[in-house]
Order: structure tokens, then C-alpha cells, then sequence
DNA sequence: AGCACGCCGACT
DNA sequence: GTCGGCGTGCTC
């Protein structure tokens, strides 16, 4: 073991050339191999290409070499990449981070690399400038690149970039740098992200509002971190206040996160951050393009991007000194990611804060529940919004008790909507038909012999969307023509589409207003981002009279010339016995019903509802939000649940039916690491959605004490088993939902 | 994750 | 006799 001696002049985390390091691979190797430093030696946490049986392979040098290993067999690193080394805020957020979510490491630092052409070291460019007197021979073209390039004024401009700005080919430019009149040169392909400038006067705030936004802008100023609930009524202004804290934030020259729940809305966001800052902020989500996503990543690490505005997985990005998080909507049920790593965004951002002494903002109009009880029992700070911006004031809310109303079979439109709507079409202004369920109708039923049409490969009914012309599954995805027999009976022409959709509701609007504009906001009506984002706009421009959707419609959309909310379903989202249906439901409606009068015009919420004396019904229509949330948490505590008690999900799935039981009854039976910190252990039974896509699936879940450490009890537990080939375990420590 | 090794069915 | 199915195991 004798390892040549570093250089005494070697600084503190360098590793001389040979030293035995540890290095973290992003193959699924549960631990750390041990390599020797290459030539140069090697920085703790720099990203490295290393010899792998026969492959060469990403990995970050983790610490020391852990020895015990046959030096003989121990290989040297194959070289070092050209990018900043992780910083150890980074490597212990991915370690605690992995040990939060019982997720391996290796895992975790697949999220942190997911940029293209890491290995690639910093391309180059050739970009153009003026570098002598103009040439002898001045020609038309010539005269016009010389202009194009002045027109650039100073900025880095490429060939082809010049040759089209001057109407020219590429030879015209190269004849130039001939003469000896421009030059081209070498420069970094990845350019900083332009500045963006926290001293232009932004928007007048509310006294409401500045109060709040002085509270965050010394929040940001402190430097270590906080946290922060910002809660404010749609319209309220959240954005504004929180736009101010990242102007503090830029002002000490630290980065910024803002992470959205949906692409759709980031369009608007960057549209503010220009008016604010002048510039617009990097973007970072799966609809950024290859090139973008690298250069970001790079610039991030380097400190040539100040504000990051994404989705969850930017969160894993190589910030170089992140000062400030904010997590929009953080109620918002995308943030948690269901598959493959599993991990709440909101709380791996509270986690990323507290590791890099940076600030966390909190925002949204109806909080989660845990948020709500952190900041109820002083562990966040509370900044409450309370009055709409300008002269829009809240939407009326009100029930339509459907039991009184006189509805035809196969009809959802009751005629107290249908009145509501016919008044807004008078006044020529918009009215919003939610309804959660995409598609035409979400079952199909064969009238003969009563059997519905299922996929063949989830056990899930499957939905007809008449706009595709086929059937579909939710689950999988997969699709099949709507047959004319029934496949059970073989009964020729008797399947009827049963409930409604989206689709079925344009149906009947369109019936009830003959020449009024429809449009539907449904995301499987939408090729791409774009072409949802333009249809918005357009709607929002005025394009449609009616406007029919689904949850889409709820997030964070501007549609100022609605008036009017009908929620065909209120009571939708109550059936289950999901432990948050309340939650959600409460935050759905009051979400949506916000869509309403953003403007200068009043606006009005309808919800048609069964049960109108339902206590989460009857919470929405009062307004009386803090009274809800007492009367659940009051409800989660007495019953020990999230967030006053912890859960963990465990789904096994298998093709096999059989080997999913088995196994499940045996984890089951060899229960005593988790009863040994007091935890019980329910099931296995089969889960809600017993297939998907074929494989069967088997749950248990894990109640236990908030205090308890439940991560190492079920890795402990986990660890008694090996599952049978064919057999997946996925674990999901705090579930949001129990599919 | 790959990619080897290794042990049982349908071909020349 | 061999080619090849993918189950099990290893990678510093």
C-alpha cells in the first residue's frame, strides 16, 4: 500500500499523480471503485473518464481511495474532463438526497450529469471580426458584410450567421479574410447567459406586496438559508414579489433557481424576468434543445448563468453558488417524480437550500399540507398575500346542487350552468368548462352483456377519445380501434360510450350554442409545448368563447377576458379513500375557480356537485381557507398520518403473478427491522392498479413515527431478501399517491 | 448498465 | 456434434 507521496505544495482535495481515489460511476455499482490518479493528479469531486471492464465510463472522484482492494488490479484514471469539478455542497446533497430516497447514489448522479457532451470538453467556434482597413477591391457584397458586421456591434457572429445577415454566400466572407480586413477566430461555443440587471425599475408593488417582498429581499440578503411559505391568492401578484428576491440574490451575486410544474407556463414567466431584468434567464426542461442543455450546464457551473428558470430535474444542476430556490405551485402534484428515482422536488429543494446556505421560497395559493404545518408550527416563515391585484377581485363561488337540477340522461351541462354560460356568450366574454378527464367518454360499455372494454395489459378500463379515432389506456398508453362488436359477447353494435370526457362535453356545449366558438385545452390534444403554448395564446387573446379543460387549464394560465368557471364534477376527486382527495380537491377547485376575472371583470365559479354539504365542498364555497386546513391537519394528526406520521410505499410488480404474491407474503413475514423502530407494516396486497403494461403488482406499505428512521429500517429489512430474478422493488418514501 | 460466462433445446 | 436462448455475475 504505498502510494507515491502527493507534492507538499499539492492544495487541500488534490490527489498527486497515483494516489488511490474513489470514484462514483454513473453505473448501477451500489459503491464507489477505487482508481489511481492519472498524470496531473486529480481535484476531490472532479468529473473523470475511467476504465471500466471493457468500456470507458463517467465518474466524479469521490474521496480517498477505500483500499482492500488488489492494487495490482487497480487501473488509472483515463483523463480528466475540462469542467469544473462537483463541489461538495453538490456530492453531499446527492448523498443525502440518495439516503432520503433510498435511491443508490449511482442514480443520483445520473441525474446530476444529464448533459449531452460533458465528455466533450469546451467546443469551439470560428467568429468574425473586423481586423484591417478595407480591401482594395470594395464590391456591393463586400460593402454589405462589413455593414452586417457593424450592425453586430462588437457581439460574436459566426459564417453563416454573417453571410445571412448580408445576403451573401459564406465565399464573399472568406474573400474578405483574405484581404486581411476581417478575421476570424477561435471562441468558446458556450456562451455566458446575458446579464441580467436587478436595478430597472420593476413594477409598482402593493403595499401588501412590498411588505412581503422586503421580507424575502433580506431573506436573500442573510445568505444562509431559510424558508419561506409565499402564499397568495391566484392573481395576487406571487411573482412579482418573488422576482424581487431574485434581484436580491443577483444584487450579492449569487444564482437563482425558479423551478415551474409545467412547461407551459415558463413561456410567461421569462416574458416577465425580461420586463423586470431586461434579459431573459436560462432555461432548462425536456423541451430544450441538446446544444441549449449543454451550454447551460457549463455556464451554470461556471457562473455565466444567474437565473435558471425549469423544471424539477434542474434542481440537480451544478450551480456554482446558488443563493435563492423557488418552488411556484409547490402544492402542485408534478413536482413529485413517480418513476425511476422517486423524489419530491419541494423537498429536495428545501434539502439542496439547507446544504448550500441558500434561500427557499415556497409559493402558491393553496399550499400543500405539509408546507401549511411547517409554516404553522414556525419552521418556514409565512408571507400571506391577501387581496388580488389591481381592480380584479375574487370569483363568487357557488354550488349547483345537482340533485335539483333537471338533467336528461347523457347530459352534464345542467341548465343553471347552461344559463351562466348563455349570459357570458351575450356579454362576449369567456366561460371555462372543467372537467377532469380527458378523452370522449371513460368507459365503454357493451349493452348486451354488460362487459367494458379493458387494456389488454393493465387492468384499467380503457378511455375513447373520438378525436383519435381509437381507445386508450392512461396507464400504458396503448391504443386500439373501437371495435364494432363487442369482444366479449361478439354482439354486433352495441357498445355505448358511457360517462363523459372532455371531448363529449365540446359535444354537448357545441349543441347547446349553436356558432359559438369551442376550443379544448386537453394535453393529448397537442403535438408539441409550442403548439399548446400558441393555442393558449390565442385564447387568451380571444379566440374562443367557450373554453373546455382539463387540469391543464387549473395551472397558472392568464385568460383575461374570463368570467365565468363551471366544474362539471366537483365531487370527482372526492371518491377513493385517498388519504389527500380533501387536499386535492380543495386546492383543484380553488385553483381553478381563480381562472376567473383576472381583469377588470368580476368573476363568478360555479361547481356542480352531488353532495353540496360535503365539509370540503362547503370549505371551498366559504372561502374560509385556514378553517380547511386546521380541520385536516386536525384529521391527518389524529389519525397519525403524513405529514404528523411518515409512510413509505413498496410496489413489487413481476410478470408473474404468482412470484409477486410469494415474495410479498415473505418481505411481509420477516417484518422485524421495521417493527424494531416501532413501524407497522400493512399488506401485500394487490395494488389499485393490480397491471400495468403486464407486470402484476404487489403493495405494502409502512406507517411509522415522524421521529423514526424509517430510511435505514427498510434498507435493513430491504437487505434480509434478494429478490427473485424478474421481481422489481420500488420503494417510494413519502408517497403522494397510491397506484 | 453492458458484457462476459455458462448451461439446456433445435438445427446441420 | 454445434448455434444460441437469456439467467447469473462482475466491473477498481
Amino acid at each position: 500500500m504505498t502510494a507515491p507521496p502527493e507534492s507538499p505544495a499539492a492544495p487541500p482535495g488534490h490527489y498527486g499523480r497515483g494516489a488511490l481515489v474513489a470514484v462514483l460511476t454513473t453505473q448501477p455499482l451500489a459503491t464507489t471503485l477505487d482508481y489511481l490518479a492519472p498524470e496531473g493528479g486529480c481535484h476531490l469531486g472532479a468529473f473523470v473518464e475511467v476504465p471500466l471492464g471493457p468500456r470507458q465510463v463517467l465518474g466524479v472522484v469521490w474521496g480517498p481511495g477505500k483500499g482492500g482492494f488488489d492494487l495490482a488490479k487497480v487501473r488509472p484514471v483515463t483523463r480528466v474532463l475540462d469542467v469544473p469539478p462537483m463541489r461538495a455542497e453538490m456530492q453531499a446533497f446527492l448523498a443525502r438526497a440518495a439516503d432520503y430516497t433510498l435511491t443508490p447514489l449511482p442514480a443520483m448522479l445520473r441525474l446530476a450529469t444529464r448533459a449531452p457532451g460533458l465528455a466533450g470538453g469546451a467546443m469551439m467556434r470560428k467568429v468574425y471580426r473586423r481586423a484591417g482597413p478595407e480591401p482594395a477591391r470594395m464590391t456591393e457584397g463586400r460593402a454589405r458584410v462589413l455593414d452586417a458586421l457593424d450592425a453586430f456591434g462588437g457581439a460574436a457572429v459566426t459564417l453563416s450567421e454573417l453571410a445571412e445577415a448580408a445576403g451573401v454566400s459564406p465565399s464573399v466572407i472568406k474573400g474578405l479574410v483574405k484581404a486581411g480586413t476581417i478575421a476570424g477566430e477561435d471562441s468558446p461555443r458556450d456562451t455566458p447567459y446575458p446579464r441580467l440587471d436587478p436595478d430597472r425599475p420593476g413594477v409598482a408593488l402593493t403595499e401588501d406586496q412590498e411588505r412581503a417582498a422586503e421580507a424575502l429581499r433580506q431573506a436573500a440578503r442573510a445568505g444562509g438559508f431559510s424558508a419561506t411559505l409565499l402564499k397568495g391568492v391566484t392573481g395576487s401578484g406571487k411573482t412579482e414579489v418573488y422576482l424581487e428576491a431574485v434581484a436580491e440574490t443577483l444584487r450579492a451575486g449569487r444564482q437563482a433557481l425558479v423551478l415551474l410544474p409545467e412547461i407551459a407556463l415558463t413561456a410567461e414567466f421569462i416574458a416577465r424576468v425580461e420586463a423586470r431584468f431586461g434579459a431573459r434567464p436560462a432555461e432548462w426542461h425536456s423541451g430544450v434543445t441538446m446544444t441549449e442543455r449543454r451550454r447551460l450546464w457549463r455556464m451554470v457551473a461556471e457562473g455565466g448563468a444567474e437565473l435558471v428558470v425549469g423544471a424539477r430535474s434542474a434542481l440537480f444542476l451544478p450551480f456554482r453558488d446558488l443563493g435563492l430556490i423557488v418552488v411556484d405551485e409547490e402544492h402542485d402534484s408534478s413536482y413529485k417524480q413517480e418513476d425511476g428515482v422517486i423524489y419530491n422536488a419541494r423537498d429536495m429543494a428545501v434539502l439542496r437550500a439547507s446544504l448550500a446556505g441558500a434561500a427557499v421560497v415556497l409559493a402558491s395559493a393553496t399550499p400543500s399540507l405539509e408546507t401549511w404545518v411547517n409554516a404553522q408550527t414556525g419552521k418556514y416563515a409565512r408571507l400571506d398575500l391577501t387581496t388580488r391585484y389591481g381592480a380584479a377581485v375574487m370569483p363568487a363561488i357557488s354550488a349547483i346542487d345537482m340533485r335539483s337540477e333537471d338533467m336528461p340522461a347523457a347530459h352534464w351541462i345542467s341548465p343553471s350552468l347552461a344559463q351562466a354560460v348563455g349570459r357570458r356568450l351575450e356579454a362576449g366574454e369567456q366561460s371555462l368548462l372543467f372537467l377532469n378527464r380527458r378523452g370522449y367518454a371513460p368507459v365503454t360499455l357493451c349493452r348486451a352483456c354488460g362487459a367494458q372494454i379493458g387494456c389488454d395489459h393493465c387492468d384499467a378500463r380503457m378511455v375513447e377519445h373520438r378525436f383519435l379515432k381509437r381507445l386508450m389506456c392512461h396507464q400504458c398508453g396503448a391504443t386500439k380501434p373501437v371495435p364494432s362488436a363487442c369482444p366479449s359477447c361478439g354482439a354486433e353494435g352495441r357498445l355505448a360510450p358511457v360517462g363523459p370526457g372532455v371531448e363529449r362535453l365540446a359535444e354537448e356545449a357545441a349543441a347547446l350554442w349553436h356558432g359559438a366558438r369551442i376550443a379544448i385545452l386537453s394535453s393529448d390534444r397537442f403535438a408539441s409545448a409550442r403548439a399548446l403554448k400558441a393555442q393558449i395564446e390565442a385564447i387568451a387573446q380571444g379566440a374562443a368563447d367557450i373554453i373546455i379543460g382539463t387540469q391543464l387549464v387549473a395551472k397558472g394560465h392568464n385568460f383575461p377576458l374570463l368570467t365565468l368557471v363551471g366544474v362539471i364534477d366537483a365531487d370527482l376527486g372526492l371518491q377513493g379513500s385517498d388519504l389527500r382527495a380533501a387536499e386535492r380537491t380543495f386546492q383543484l377547485m380553488r385553483q381553478v375557480a381563480g381562472r376567473a376575472g383576472r381583469a377588470e371583470r368580476p368573476g363568478e365559479a360555479l361547481l356542480q356537485t352531488f353532495q353540496p354539504e360535503h365539509p370540503v365542498i362547503r370549505a371551498i364555497l366559504s372561502g374560509e381557507e385556514e378553517r380547511f386546513w386546521q380541520a385536516e391537519a386536525e384529521e391527518r394528526r389524529a389519525a397519525g398520518a403524513p405529514p404528523f406520521g411518515r409512510l413509505a410505499g413498496i410496489i413489487l410488480s413481476s410478470t408473474d403473478l404468482a412470484q409477486v404474491s410469494d415474495f410479498g407474503r415473505e418481505l411481509a413475514m420477516m417484518d422485524a427491522p421495521l417493527r424494531a423502530i416501532g413501524a407497522r407494516l400493512f399488506g401485500p396486497a394487490p395494488a389499485p392498479i393490480a397491471r400495468i403494461r403486464g407486470r402484476h403488482r404487489v403493495r405494502l406499505l409502512i406507517k411509522a413515527e415522524k421521529t423514526a428512521p424509517l430510511q435505514a429500517a427498510i434498507a435493513r429489512w430491504l437487505g434480509q431478501f434478494r429478490p427473485p430474478s424478474g421481481v422489481r422493488v420500488t420503494v417510494d418514501i413519502d408517497p403522494q399517491s397510491f397506484y
